[in-house]
DNA sequence: GTCTATAAATCGATAGAC
DNA sequence: GTCTATCGATTTATAGAC
């Protein structure tokens, strides 16, 4: 994950993995056939990550509101990273974007149906989904603005102002 | 330029580029001596792509709404290419921000510029900057959701929103 | 300037000993 | 299961004839 963060699939080599796993390049292939079941793999973890982020606000916040904002601080901790690298998700989603074979649709899909759930239940039944393409993308594209602007405070900046959209709804 | 919106940086071979210009492998390196070269030319492209565009509106529309409305419209034209292979100048940001070389933040900085002195002029001095990244950031990560969802509406729906904030602003 | 041919390096993937 | 060694394909880049 962090090694398809920092460079990239494309720019990622069995070697590179296999370096960073403490094993010699052919081990690799004992755990995975090949190239695209390790990418397949990256993208199941993201999916266990993000599963495991929600549902940890969802236990920890009871009003769709503080989870929401819970979701945009989590987002917004990782600013500094994501100004280096860009979002995880996002960066990762363009890729896959540009092959053929595994999609992220579905990785999307998990944040902002989750989003789209805070909103119904916020109150706004009727332009709750989007609502939550709107959020999704706002932080997506301050994402990439901080990341190809290199300024981590454009996220937060963004986040901030996210927040208090939320508290206003 | 078509190539690398479409198959990316890293998954653009020389044979690839060589082949679209209708020309053997060998000959690429006479107009370019290393794929850095190409890249750094295909980012100029883009810097002067843009230049005419904002240009262009410039020169059509007097009032400076009307000339951020003229932007959307224009970027959310190309709403059918950007969900099947992403926004031509975002997931090129993306990709160059994997690499070490060539960066693209001048090519997002013409973006944002332009659209701050057009807030600036619509007497909205004191949160330009802010409202024109904001702008910008939702139109890349509108982008990216309709890229990686596959829907080209959900970028003209978020155009039209976009376009009637400048309206009521 | 344009072409063919190929070098040089890298990368994904495999074979086979232990 | 783990390792070394290497194959085969791809890709960037160069050499040299015309």
């Amino acid at each position: 994950m962090q090694l398809l963060h920092q460079n990239g699939i494309e720019r990622t080599t069995l070697a590179d993995i296999a370096h960073a796993a403490h094993v010699p390049p052919g081990n690799v292939y004992y755990y995975f056939k090949t190239k695209d079941d390790i990418i397949g793999a990256v993208i199941q973890a993201h999916t266990h990550d993000i599963n495991a982020t929600l549902a940890a606000i969802d236990a920890q916040h009871r009003t769709p509101k503080a989870r929401l904002k819970a979701l945009i601080h989590e987002l917004a901790g990782q600013s500094q990273t994501v100004a280096r690298h860009g979002c995880p998700l996002g960066s990762l989603c363009t890729e896959l974007n540009k092959r053929t074979n595994p999609t992220a649709a579905d990785l999307m899909r998990r944040l902002t149906t989750w989003a789209e759930q805070q909103f119904r239940d916020a109150g706004h039944r009727r332009d709750a989904h989007q609502l939550a393409l709107e959020l999704i993308a706002a932080y997506e594209g301050h994402a990439l603005l901080a990341n190809t602007l290199q300024d981590p405070d454009i996220l937060t900046a963004a986040a901030r102002r996210l927040g208090s959209r939320i508290d206003k709804l």
